[in-house]
RNA sequence: GGUCCCAUCGUCUAGUGGUUAGGACACUGGAUUCUCAUUCCGGAAACAGGGGUUCAAUUCCCCUUGGGACUACCA
């Protein structure tokens, strides 16, 4: 039985690497019929960020990343790990270690000093029993470092194939620290082992330390499972992703309106693709497709230019009704918006402004001022849009455009039907005898003050005469 | 500095000894359209360098260069 889990420690928020990371390890799990396991490394109390834990559990069910098995807290198995750490410092791959992090500072800074590896230099490797206990009973703290055997150490990984590492170049890590808590290497390898985790997927800074998880299983008597070290993904500066060069966390592309479909289909192909010219696929669909072996080895560069795209696609494959739902959330953060604006909204009305928006969204969050003309009464207009060089529109044409459009759609009865406007409109455009765009630039600037909007004769339609009547003069008013 | 990982268009990538090196995004030219958008058609754009191996290297090996990760009582 196949087994993955995700181990996030929970420092606040869920970092789109890490999304990516459970995404595989989801995908995998799920492929092979297997189970998919949560579990929070909080082993690092001065890390602990109230919320966090639940924020993830949100952002991954968000995603349908729903976990089979956890969360179990690995703050609440500290018995467990100092067990373990007892077996392995009498069996002798363990050892107390008393240096303060003074002596330890120091070392490293005369080791770096002399061009030296920082590496712990195994003073307290060989104290006696008897002064442990002394020293330890003195109230003297210490932490538990396992002791690296001095061998070298072959190992396959999934994506990297065979790698070997030399232990004389490995460091005797810290196992316990002297607050009691395990570091990540112990609580890891005992945790992935009592879970039965077949398979561990995670990033590539893990490469590194993989040899010390490695020889703890052997210390421990343990078959190690199996080890996918997934590429990095990078700033565009080619470093790794990180906060200072925009948006990490999962939330903030969701409250940037982008689609979890879109989001999902994105990070699965920074990394992997199916070898085929596919590009859209679902959640289901990358279960069924998804491998391991199609990952790339070299790290990807987390551009948001694409992502663009595949939210416009998924968003334009939604029905009216969803994506207005969709919408409404990031409607309700506008500081015009009230919610009676929506609720005195026929069902139908409702699904015409969604239509009229879909095709000209990239994110969720753009429908917002592109619907803004038809729920609110007035606009404060952007005088510098209704000049459009290429367009061959300036303020002059803006003012003939709008005096010649008003008393003829002054005239129009039937709203009802974008042809007839279309008609009513073309006549003005051809009495003044200039181009479409002239007349209906300024048309759509007066109608709805944006540059990406619904086409004119769509927003007279669905604004309806009395509105858009009062619209254009109130452009006409605020140019002159 | 040390250890390890990596290397095809700007970006994400296909490619597994013989291809006009393919696709997508972005960019750009055009068509459609009532303007922006959408849609459609076209264009420019890459095998880091040097050695091998081979009849033949983007592909296999080595070196160089470049990039990255790790190097904590953080994960």
């Amino acid at each position: 039985m196949i087994k993955t889990r995700f181990a996030p420690s929970p420092t606040g928020y869920l970092h789109v690497g890490g999304l990516r990371t459970a995404l595989y390890s989801y995908l995998f799990a799920k492929q092979n019929k297997g189970i998919f396991a949560l579990r929070i490394e909080d082993t690092d109390q001065k890390r602990y960020v109230e919320g966090a834990v639940e924020s993830l559990e949100n952002v991954l069910k968000f995603f349908d990343l729903n976990w089979d098995e956890g969360p179990i807290f690995q703050s609440k198995r500290t018995e467990i790990y100092m067990k373990y750490a007892r077996q392995l410092v009498l069996a002798g791959h363990a050892y107390p270690c008393f240096c303060t992090s003074e002596r330890l500072d120091e070392m490293r800074k005369q080791q770096e000093a002399a061009k030296q590896p920082p590496k712990y230099d195994r003073l307290c490797l060989n104290l006696s029993l008897e002064e442990y206990k002394v020293r330890s009973g003195a109230g003297e703290l210490y932490v538990i470092r396992q002791r690296i055997p001095q061998e070298d150490l072959f190992f396959n990984d999934l994506i990297r194939g065979d790698l070997q590492f030399h232990g004389k170049d490995v460091d005797d890590q810290v196992l316990i620290k002297s607050d009691g808590f395990p570091t990540y290497h112990l609580a890891n390898v005992v945790d992935d082992h009592e879970m039965k985790i077949t398979h561990v997927i995670r990033g590539e800074e893990w490469l590194p330390s993989t040899p010390k998880h490695i020889w703890l299983y052997k210390a421990l008597g343990w078959t190690p499972p199996v080890f996918a070290h997934l590429p990095l993904l990078l700033n565009p500066d080619r470093s790794k992703l990180s906060k200072r060069q925009g948006d990490v966390a999962a939330e903030d592309y969701i409250n940037k309106g982008y689609l979890k479909e879109a989001m999902i289909n994105f990070i699965a192909f920074l990394g992997w693709n199916p070898g085929t010219e596919e590009e859209l696929f679902t959640l289901e669909q990358l279960v069924e497709r998804f491998s391991l072996d199609r990952v790339q080895k070299a790290g990807a560069v987390f551009n948001l230019e694409k992502l663009d795209w595949l939210n416009g696609q998924y968003i334009r494959q939604k029905s009216p009704e969803e994506l207005g739902d969709l919408i409404l959330p990031y409607l309700r953060k506008e500081s015009w918006y009230k919610d009676d604006l929506v609720l005195q909204l026929s069902p139908e009305q409702k699904k015409s402004f969604v239509l009229s928006v879909q095709l000209r969204m990239k994110t969720l969050a753009d429908a917002a001022p592109m619907l803004k003309p038809f729920l609110v009464d007035a606009l404060d207009y952007d005088l510098s849009l209704f000049t459009n060089e290429k367009m061959k529109v300036d303020k002059a044409m803006a003012v003939l455009a709008l005096e010649n459009s008003i008393p003829a759609l002054e005239i129009l009865e039937d709203y009802d039907s974008e042809e007839v406007i279309k008609e009513c409109l073309v006549k003005v455009i051809e009495k003044l005898g200039v181009k479409n765009g002239q007349l209906l630039w300024p048309l759509r600037v007066a109608l709805s003050n944006e540059q990406f909007s619904p086409g004119t004769f769509e927003l007279i339609h669905l604004m309806g005469k009395r509105l858009t009547i009062k619209r254009l003069k109130a452009a006409l008013d605020k140019i002159c």
